[in-house]
RNA sequence: GGCGCCGUACCCAAGUGGUAAGGGAGCAGUCUGCAAAACUGCGAUGCGGCGGUUCGAACCCGCCCGGCGCCUCCA
């Protein structure tokens, strides 16, 4: 059975949905204002992942997330490059689909826009202040946390400890300073929407708890995003939901923890930002290949715990998959074998309670590479083709869940040379023209090695080493076989 | 000042009270004309430090050291 890390709770717990094999969740997403970075991907993923998990694991899931399209970033983007506030949010939609497509990650099964929900918005709005939660000032509206006393509940923080570090807060009309706005009153030239405070627009928080009450109702199962959420966005989304509807909100908080360079959150103002678009412009690899490798980069290490970006770390996410494809490249390879028992319901079974522990990726990896192992001891003895198929299959199965897995082998690039650097190390290695690999192809290989052969059979070593070398420059590497005949990969 | 996270071998990284997974690198071997791959073996008597609880602790408690994050927009 599933268990979650809940943040509301500080514990692991058992995930129990509200309607049997149902579960429904929402997530952050992101405000669309500039380029998704590798940060944006990593909780893109996470949820991406749990949500696979889940429907792996029966369950149906109803996904939302969401984007936020109004927000002071956006009109300060829109006004330095002089065009609308929908120029800028189309632009970046369009950017994040593209670019979390290339990750493989799915579209939620709504993705719902703060700009097409004012109504919902300004209903909560208006529930909030007839409970006495909120109050409008001059065409604001703020909500008044110090009628909320379980405000603090899922940051574990107290109002009193808030005070103390809370930066002066210039705006008196507020009653208490963490007091957070549900409405803002829009200035000339901004967006804006009418509302029985004036016009305006929508404070940050009162989006997703609209959203999220409206897809999903006023109580749901999973709610989750990037742990910098959990204050204030979230526990405000707590408190205006569970004020306006008086019922709990969601059950389930689950946060990803960062993506760190060089032990440090990535932030513009170091300079140690890496957006997803600029890794694969950069990466030597095809789209395909490089998506996959910074999946199993992200999915390295638990979701909750931080996670360092390196070149070095690409790089063996990059080597542990060539293991993996050389392992289903040697499954398509059919000889003659004899039938030796053997199983692979342990590690099957050893991915799924490595899931079920809070999502423990590593873990799940650690069963995949256990089996690779043992797969390749059993094809040392001799697989037959139907079971060799077998367990390729098994691989796509659990592989889907993590998003892995999916390209045939000739789809994979086992090229280990190095030509170009993606993360942090600076080194820039020769390049090898990716063209090469175009206009090489697989009959100019099969040619080559054929020669390669006959040279082998006259003991011109001299000749065959030369064929190997010229292939190796090109990117192909000859492994020979015990019966005499060589196998390549590329 | 408040809240929280983290510190496991050369590197990455699991472990959540029962005697240290997995991957990479390295070394040694099997195979091989050589190479590569695959496979085999080696590698922390110890999990930042010091105490405590326990029959038993990397895991629980306390203190200390070191790193980070949030409290302001942030995945």
């Amino acid at each position: 059975m599933l268990q979650l890390f809940n943040t509301l709770t500080g514990k692991r717990e058992s995930f129990e949905p509200i309607e049997p094999n149902k579960v429904r969740m929402y997530v952050c997403g992101v405000t669309v204002y500039d380029y998704c970075h590798i940060g944006h991907a990593r909780s893109a993923l996470v949820f991406d992942v749990l949500r696979r998990y889940l429907e792996y694991s029966g369950y149906v899931v109803t996904f939302v997330k969401n984007f936020t399209d109004v927000d002071d970033k956006i009109i300060k983007r829109a006004n330095e490059q002089g065009v609308s506030c929908e120029a800028i949010t189309g632009k970046f939609i369009d950017a994040y689909y593209e670019d979390m497509g290339k990750l493989g990650i799915g579209r939620a099964t709504e993705e719902p826009r703060a700009t097409a929900h004012m109504t919902e918005i300004v209903n909560l709005t208006e529930a909030l202040i007839s409970k006495g939660l909120a109050y409008a000032v001059g065409g604001d509206v703020y909500f008044q946390v110090e009628k909320y006393p379980a405000y603090g509940r899922l940051s574990k923080r107290k109002l009193e400890d808030l005070q103390a570090g809370a930066r002066v807060d210039i705006n008196e009309r507020k009653r208490h300073p963490m007091d957070f706005a549900l409405w803002k009153s829009s200035k000339p030239g901004e967006p804006s929407w009418p509302s029985p405070w004036g016009s305006g627009r929508p404070g940050w928080h009162i989006e997703c708890s609209a959203m999220s009450i409206r897809h999903l109702g006023e109580t749901f199962d999973i709610h989750g995003g990037g742990m910098d959420l959990i204050f204030p966005h979230h526990e405000n989304e707590i408190a205006q939901s569970c004020g306006a509807t008086g019922k709990e909100f969601a059950r389930y908080w689950v946060h990803n923890g960062f993506v760190q360079v060089n032990q440090e959150k990535m932030s513009k103002s170091l300079g140690n930002f890496f957006t997803i678009r600029e890794i694969f412009e950069k990466s030597e690899w095809s789209e395909v290949v490089t998506g996959e490798i910074l999946r199993y980069f992200l999915l390295s290490t638990h979701y909750h715990g931080p996670l360092d970006f390196s070149d070095q770390a690409l790089k063996e996410a990059k080597k542990a998959l060539d293991g993996f494809y050389d392992l289903f490249l040697r499954l398509t390879e059919s000889e003659e074998d004899e039938y030796h028992a053997y199983t692979i319901a342990f590690h099957v079974e050893g991915f799924k309670i490595a899931m079920d522990n809070d999502l423990n990726t590593p873990e799940a990896l650690a069963q995949l590479q256990e089996l690779r192992g043992a797969i390749n001891k059993q094809l040392l003895k001799g697989l037959p083709a139907g079971r060799k198929q077998e367990v390729r299959e098994e691989f796509r199965r659990l592989g889907k869940v993590l998003g892995l897995f999916q390209l045939e082998p000739n789809q994979w690039e086992f090229n280990t040379q190095i030509k170009r650097t993606i993360g942090t190390v600076t080194e820039i290695d020769e390049a090898l023209p990716i063209t090469v690999k175009k206009w090489l192809t697989d009959r100019d290989i099969e040619s080559k090695l054929a020669e390669r052969m006959e040279a082998k059979k006259r003991k011109d070593f001299t000749r065959a080493d030369a064929i190997r070398k010229e292939l190796n420059s090109l990117g192909v590497t000859i492994e020979d076989k015990p019966d005499g005949t060589s196998r390549w990969k590329r």
